[in-house]
RNA sequence: GCCGGGAUGGCGGAAUUGGUAGACGCACGGGACUCAAAAUCCCGCGUUGGCGACAACGUGGGGGUUCGAUUCCCCCUCCCGGCACCA
């Protein structure tokens, strides 16, 4: 053994000596309960970073915490290979997406391995390879058959100058990123999936999921969004045609004093037609990203239509306006708006001088006079008293009642309005009570190269023809040149000429490609059949399915997994596996921050991980990501600390060493100890006991580490060299490595075959503590005056509370207190740890 | 704008179910070893007052519940993530 922690020979060697006996190939055929612990893929965007490097950690050292406890584990590996990154590096570099992806891939791989990873990887899966897209390609022309994938237009960023299609992220302030032009909103067709169809089934499957964070089901259930409201019809003046709106709050309806459409909206296309000011401004809500974020963020624009409708309760004569606000992609595109009760109606009516009508107001006591009051006039204006509206649109108490003069509905609670006015409006035809949800279908068309095909062949007479199981996959031609404007797809005749696959004649394939998100919603499942080649999956996904950890960024916390469970849901339906869940348990770790910003290429502020491991070893790296933070808080990054990480690790070497020079010794089984030595003991079983449950339940590395820290430093003060001592030394030494192991397993492989010659570490299951060195004499209390800590008490095990009480005051630290007339009110004790003895 | 999360010493963090605030590590200060430095080892380290015993204050800000609040409730500020074409 040296006697320097030699981290770069026993890293390579170990992981040497799981490669050769593939340590980590996983099998179906075992008696052991399963264990698929999978981490969220990688985007191979040149090289590893430190969020991967927390992902893969963690993934790792549930994988290695769950084989040591006897599970049949399986920790796959894979490359989310297409998308945006991939052209622009194309561009930048004049080469191919395709090859640039692959350099990466091999690079990383071997980063990875470098991290020594306990990954099978046999199944290693990359999704810009044919035989992968191919089985997606397939899903998609089953689930087009099913008329789950439908064609529609919609909306997207339009560069008029590049003549392209941009992402949400190439928009920049309202410009296109390479052009600089203002950016346009462009309806074209496109393939959506209809996800609204498992929108309840979504939502209600979040309750089976308790090994989920609550915060993770939370952004979910918001995201899909189910709401309780009614369709609202408002009959449009001079025309025989009613305008259509969706509101949550039809409780308020008597306050709606417009109506309000969106941009996109055919009743703002008609009023437009002999209007040019307002196509004009049409145009202008037109221009700009098409992200929410964007049009929630912009500043409130609308314009009177000159149209009326009317107010299907009352009769009364409301203006309709277009609204920049009004989004066309949920409920109708169109709103009733009550200025009095929501916020957003109410900046927008102060804007433009639109009447505001409160209808309810919060009364304590709903008197008989109030009942019979009526208001001064129909009609009252209020303006800019922003407090006070604040408390009407804020508040939906229980105690809010209609006081609006309008009939029966005066004095009705919220709950028994929307009722009321929902009864009303549907025995005049005018409306009626529905769910909605927020949820859209998913939009997975994109007008880009580097994707899967779209397997759709547009024939003149047949039309939208999938592409048959035979003719699969539809392969991306991946010898291209990119030139920065449009797909190389879309212009290669010997890509998108084809025949028809129903009548042989002549046709033209589908161009656009799938949405990268479509790749990364069944990854998981093809893990598990990653070789078979006729059908997407096989009977081995039913024995891994579910997932049982699933380890990733916070930042998919709602697409990507929602869009995964969809595909769950969708694979199960086509009868290729049987699950209702994919991820049984989620862990989702924080990001990576520098400077309080993610760390990212983009923003320049990342650290390379490569060399944290050529300078330290891949096991302090993996020590210092564990120990700088809980895995699902963001972490900060600071280069010191690292020495700290890798200065423990030199520590546990020479401890190990020094122990040893004294040659091998068994670990203590019994015998009589002295104090210090059974103190030890305790410790030792102590922390066995605290890092299984970090590990296992609390997904709480840092503590697990800490408290292992605690223990060497307790036994660093350890002096004997005494049989006994050497013995629990040993017992003490073996079980750190062994708690270690998950975290730092290069090192621990090797201090292990130190201390247990002709022994494997890989061969060790996880120690158990032992109970009986875990009694305690005496129990050490805490004890408080009031509320605040004034001393401590030392008492034999199981001393009775009374016993307790009146040591307690007879303690100078407590009868100090005990003067002037004051005297003991209560004395409170929490077994096994607190005294607090109330004095007044 | 909307949804979700966070804020604790000089720094990263701990306190698991409402029960000792600051474990563990970093940085820093002092000492040992050394010709010297590095490495290593030992001691100290929330703030204020005090020689000291000790006392008061202290978990983003304000209020509340409780014998007791970093933890629960209400209001506010700032930061981070997501917002459907970044992955």
């Amino acid at each position: 053994m040296q006697q320097q922690y030699p981290f770069k020979d026993i890293e390579q060697q170990a992981q040497n000596d799981w490669e050769t006996n593939q340590t980590f190939a996983a099998s179906e055929t075992s008696d052991k309960p399963k264990y698929y612990c999978l981490s969220m893929f990688p985007y191979p965007s040149g090289r590893l970073h430190m969020g991967h490097v927390r992902n893969y950690t963690i993934g790792d050292v549930l994988s290695r915490f769950h084989k040591m406890k006897g599970f049949n584990v399986m920790q796959p590996m894979g490359w989310d290979a297409f998308g945006l990154p991939a052209e622009n590096a194309a561009i930048k570099n004049n080469t191919a997406p395709a090859k640039w992806t692959y350099e990466n891939i091999e690079h990383m791989k071997t980063q990875l391995k470098q991290l020594g990873l306990g990954v099978d990887w046999n199944r290693e899966i990359a999704t810009c390879n044919p035989e992968y897209y191919k089985w997606e390609q397939w899903l998609f022309t089953e689930l087009f058959k099913k008329g789950l994938i439908y064609k529609k237009t919609s909306t997207v960023n339009w560069d008029p100058v590049d003549g392209t299609v941009l992402a949400n992220e190439q928009v920049i302030d309202g410009r296109g990123w390479r052009s600089g032009a203002l950016v346009e909103k462009r309806d074209i067709p496109q393939y959506f999936m209809k996800i609204t169809a498992y929108a309840e089934e979504l939502l209600n499957d979040l309750d089976k999921l308790d090994g989920w964070p609550e915060q993770v089901k939370t952004m979910q259930r918001n995201w899909i969004g189910k709401s309780y409201g009614c369709e609202v019809e408002f009959p449009i003046i001079g025309q025989n045609a009613n305008l259509k709106v969706y509101s949550t709050r039809p409780d308020t309806l008597m306050g709606a004093t417009y109506v309000a459409v969106a941009a996109e909206h055919a009743l703002a296309t008609l009023a437009a037609q002999n209007n040019p000011k307002l196509a004009d401004f049409i145009a202008e809500c037109k221009r700009g990203s098409v992200a929410e974020a964007d049009v929630a963020t912009a500043e409130k624009k609308g314009m009177d239509t000159g149209l009326f409708v009317t107010h299907p309760l009352n009769g009364e004569k409301l203006p309709v306006w277009v609204a920049n606000y009004v989004l066309m992609g949920y409920g109708e595109g169109a709103v009733m708006a009550v200025p009095a009760h929501d916020e957003r109606d109410f900046e927008f009516a102060n804007k433009f001088g639109l009447p505001i009508k409160q209808v309810f107001n919060h009364v304590i006591t709903f008197t008989e006079e109030l009942r019979n009051a009526r208001p001064k006039s129909d009609y009252e204006h209020y303006y800019f008293d922003d407090k006070l509206w604040k408390d009407w649109y804020a508040s939906k108490s229980i105690d809010d009642v209609l006081v609006s003069m309008q009939g029966s509905y005066f004095g009705l609670s919220h709950q028994e309005a929307f009722d009321a006015i929902a009864t009303d409006l549907e025995t005049k035809k005018l409306g009626k009570k529905r769910t909605q949800f927020r949820l859209r279908d998913w939009g997975v068309s994109r007008q880009r190269y580097w994707g899967c095909p779209i397997p759709i062949v547009h024939c003149a007479s047949c039309g939208e023809e999938p592409v048959p199981l035979a003719q699969l996959p539809v392969v991306l031609p991946e010898d291209v040149k990119m030139d920065g404007v449009g797909s190389p797809i879309k212009k290669d005749p010997s890509f998108y000429e084809t025949t028809c696959p129903t009548c042989g004649g002549k046709a033209t394939r589908e161009t656009d490609t799938l949405d990268t998100f479509f790749e990364s919603s069944w990854y998981f499942a093809r893990y598990a059949s990653f070789d078979s080649n006729n059908a997407m999956v096989d009977e081995r996904a039913n024995y891994w399915l579910p997932v049982d950890q699933y380890v990733g960024g916070i930042e998919h916390a709602i697409l990507h997994l929602l869009y995964a469970r969809f595909f769950n849901k969708l694979m199960r339906d086509v009868g290729l596996i049987k699950n209702d869940e994919p991820f049984t348990n989620l862990l989702t770790q924080g990001m990576v921050l520098k400077d309080g910003s993610k760390m990212s290429k983009s923003k320049g502020n990342t650290v390379d991980p490569q060399e944290l491991i050529d300078t330290y070893g891949a096991d302090t790296a993996r020590l210092f990501m564990m120990f700088a933070a809980p895995p699902d808080q963001s972490l900060e990054w600071a280069d010191s600390g690292v020495e700290g990480a890798s200065r423990f690790l030199k520590r546990l070497w020479k401890a190990c060493y020094e122990h040893l020079q004294l040659g091998t010794i068994a670990a203590y089984t019994t015998g009589d100890l002295s104090t210090e030595l059974k103190n030890l003991r305790l410790q030792l079983h102590q922390t066995i006991e605290k890092v299984g449950d970090d590990y296992g339940r609390r997904h709480s590395f840092n503590t697990a580490i800490s408290s292992v820290m605690e223990l060497m430093n307790a036994l660093a003060k350890i002096e004997g060299t005494d049989d006994a001592t050497r013995s629990v030394r040993q017992e003490v030494l073996q079980n750190v490595v062994l708690l270690l192991s998950p975290i730092v397993p290069h090192i621990c492989q090797s201090l292990w075959a130190e201390l247990k010659p002709n022994s494997r570490i890989l061969d060790a299951d996880w120690p158990m503590p032992d109970k009986a060195a875990m009694v305690q004499d005496s129990i050490e209390y805490v004890v408080q005056v009031n509320g605040k800590l004034r001393g401590n008490l030392s008492v034999p095990r199981e001393t009775e509370k009374a016993a307790i009480e009146a040591l307690s005051i007879q303690q100078d630290f407590v009868s100090k207190f005990l003067v002037d007339g004051a005297s003991v009110r209560k004395i409170i004790v929490v077994p096994n740890k607190l005294v607090n003895v109330v004095i007044s």
